[in-house]
DNA sequence: ACATTTATTGGCACCATCTGCCATTAAGCG
DNA sequence: CGCTTAATGGCAGATGGTGCCAATAAATGT
């Protein structure tokens, strides 16, 4: 099978189970649960999702990887802040509604679950480590320095709490202006902080 | 029985599973092991530990607290990172030996074990709760502003970033150097970070 | 088109994690 | 010393998660 269609249908899979999750909670949602409603055997689903939690990281890490690539694209000449102006909006149209909705609440009950907030960290902190690439490159320094890795872990650290906010802000619906704002107060934040790099 | 009993045979417990963690791995090492190894029924062990991940809190909040703690006693015409050097030292001083060890041998396991990781990180994010929290006193802001949330966040991610280090550091037994170099290591980072406050 | 190999799936058994319930024991107290 | 209350331990049970093997589907060779 091709890592096309796996991807695909691990997405699948994801989408019922954030759906489960936000509508009965993780704990009381099980994996035969999410196996029937995804329509695969449960053995299967467990080969796909090796912990329940894992369920949301398909959903997840579209949103991550599509920053990370944001980011990776930054030309060397442009400020941080201009390039996600310029790049950011495009990325989420590209993304159906539905998705942004999906991401958000999942965000919202990492709140509430705490298993669902660990992966969530987790997720967080495999987009620092691509974070820490970037920087380095852009600095030309080691990707394991002390400096590069506090700059990218605050970076993430300011994308953490705007996305928590964001995720806050459209909790009855999300909307073009929250997006946007969304996108000015990372820009703003990382505006400040760039003043110590 | 008293909160402190309580406390003493949390720590215990999580003594013997830190060992038990370092010497065969988390996935290896079973709750009824642990509960054995420290004397107790296993039901009472997963009375006073939920999840088998979190025998490693009790030992890590010790060091958290004690790190909260001072940036709590952090007076308001003081440099951070002179207070730091003040405070932090016997802080460092008053643990045994063998807890340093072992809190720096949790955070090296937690780069190899996910579930571990996990817990760790969302320790952190408590500790981050308790920064937003003195930032915010001192600040005269709103402890849920977006702007102290970021500092907070980021403060914590230098702290993160420095513990990884020294943890790694100190792998073949921690000296006072190492510790003083972390200290200075955190002040710097700090002092670097505190130009966009 | 057919046979063969190979990867994916599902079913089953099994261990570990974790919880609810109740009996037992220990601790605090008049 | 009796009484009350809290902590403990044992047991059953649901769920999470894995290894193993058979069945099936997909890719490949002829």
């Amino acid at each position: 099978m091709s890592d096309e269609q796996r991807r695909r249908q691990r997405l699948d899979i994801s989408r019922h189970a954030v759906r489960l999750f936000a509508e009965q909670g993780v704990a009381a949602t099980s994996g035969e649960q999410i196996a029937q409603a995804a329509g695969v055997s449960e053995r299967t689903f467990w080969r796909y999702f090796p912990q329940k939690e894992s369920c949301v990281e398909p959903l997840l890490t579209k949103m991550v990887d599509a920053f990370c690539a944001v980011v990776r694209a930054w030309p060397r000449e442009i400020d941080l802040i201009d390039h996600l102006r310029e790049a950011y909006s495009p990325l989420l149209d590209a993304a159906s509604d539905e998705d942004i909705e999906a991401v958000l609440s999942v965000v919202r009950l990492t709140h509430g679950e705490r298993a669902l907030r660990a992966a969530y960290l987790m997720l967080r902190e495999r987009a620092e480590d691509a974070l820490t690439e970037v920087l380095a490159e852009r600095l030309g320094r080691p990707s394991d320095g002390f400096d590069v890795r506090v700059q990218a872990a605050s970076m993430s650290a300011v994308l953490k709490v705007a996305t928590d906010e964001v995720a806050r802000a459209a909790a009855g619906g999300v909307t073009t202006e929250t997006l946007d704002g969304h996108r000015e107060q990372i820009a703003t934040a990382l505006r400040d902080l760039s003043q110590m790099l």
